[in-house]
DNA sequence: AATCTGAATTTTGAATTCATTATTAAGTAA
DNA sequence: TTACTTAATAATGAATTCAAAATTCAGATT
């Protein structure tokens, strides 16, 4: 084998999967916030680019449930309501408990030392109160054991998900006894993992997110009751 | 309320979906065969629409894994593979396990009735020997489980896997004990339906999936000694 | 003033056009 | 022949154009 095999080709990102990554980005982070209509046009002049992959774009977006797509009325941002909750986290618990017995029988040795550390680091983010990088070694804590289970369609399922929760702002509300209560979880996980007790885990795993869902859920409620009517 | 509030808007669906689902079906009824190139223009020029839905429509069902788009190299139908059914079928099991606990906290008096009739009119088709009528009923059943879970957002997924699965025609391959083994295990599934068993349900489920995936899998190894590489 | 009507404007859906990139065909040299 | 160029053709990706639908807004009517 070459060292030429090993270069990989160069691959330009057609138009319309680059707009679907920065649209999908601009919604989870607020910038196009929920029951908005989507400014088609305007998005256009400011990203540069014609109608026609921001309209490919938009309808992959739909299909994934980030959108709404009104017949000859444009494309709106789908509210998160609290039906649609209800519906997603017990199917994330089902998938990440999916992901955690899988990752039972699959992660390696080097996944499992960096889950570790990911965990030593999260620990100390609570110790120091900073939720920003909590969240972020949490997330890619979740990561670590989704690449484990090595199951790509699993994967994108949950990403997919994720997006639709992630686009709530929930963690500020998190309560100090949730957030001690979610890192006992997290040892637990740990826990579960190092002796491959995947039932175990996978329990864990769904109390995890009902826990989890019942934070969010408090989330929308509070939002709901402060700007009423103009949720995320 | 008047009767003009029972009137439902007139609803002309854009090209682009109608094209998804006629696209769909195409896919799954083996007219396009995976590893196929998906003839752009003469589909167009066949269903009578331009370029531009039918892109649109590509765009999605990429999206959704039934084709992958090769850059400046058009659309090409995706092919299943024994690494794609040993993804899918686990998640398909999660999520029909999902399905069935819900279901048995939701499922109505009706739902039931529904179910035990067309649970009957299978079994009709089993002794009979007539597959595609099994097959349709058998269809139906998951569906009313599906229905009964009442979670659009699993429905749908579950929806977009077994397209994925269904274009497999694995069901000439399912032998008499296969069969006989599917029937009863449709039984244990009422059964625990009727007694609200929602943790037993969950687990046959899984089950169900589970041996239906070796007739799949099966299914698959057969064809590709027999039709070597040109896969479904 | 409040509501209704209808023309002007904007937005949307879809066809068309255009530039770029692949594919095929034809010709040339070994 | 076989391999290698290069020209011709076809396809793809994206911008533009055009018709149909929605929205806005000025003026009429009560």
């Amino acid at each position: 084998m070459s060292a030429l095999d090993r270069v990989t080709s160069i691959k330009r990102p057609s138009l319309h999967e680059e707009l679907i990554d920065r649209l999908r980005t601009m919604i989870v982070e607020g910038v196009l916030t929920a029951g908005e209509k989507v400014p088609e046009r305007a998005l256009c002049d400011k990203l540069g680019v014609s109608r026609t992959p921001m309209r490919e774009a938009l309808k992959v977006l739909a299909a994934d449930g980030l959108l709404t797509l009104e017949p000859n009325r444009g494309a709106r941002v789908r509210a998160i309501t609290l039906d649609d909750l209800e519906e997603v986290f017990p199917l994330m618990g089902a998938l990440e408990a999916l992901a955690g017995e899988l990752a039972c029988a699959n992660i390696t040795v080097a996944q499992m030392t960096e889950l570790r550390k990911t965990h030593e680091l999260m620990l100390e983010c609570f110790h120091a109160s900073d939720l920003s990088g909590y969240f972020r070694h949490n997330q890619r804590i979740h990561e670590i054991i989704m690449q484990a289970a090595g199951n790509a369609t699993l994967s994108s399922m949950v990403q997919s998900l994720a997006v639709r929760v992630r686009r709530a702002r929930y963690l500020a509300n998190m309560s100090s006894e949730r957030w001690q209560q979610a890192v006992a979880e997290h040892e637990e996980i740990i826990m579960a993992l190092d002796v491959r007790d995947s039932q175990r885990l996978g329990a864990i795993l769904k109390r995890h997110l009902a826990n989890k869902f019942a934070t969010v859920r408090q989330w929308l409620i509070d939002q709901e009751n402060t700007s009423a009517g103009k949720n995320l």
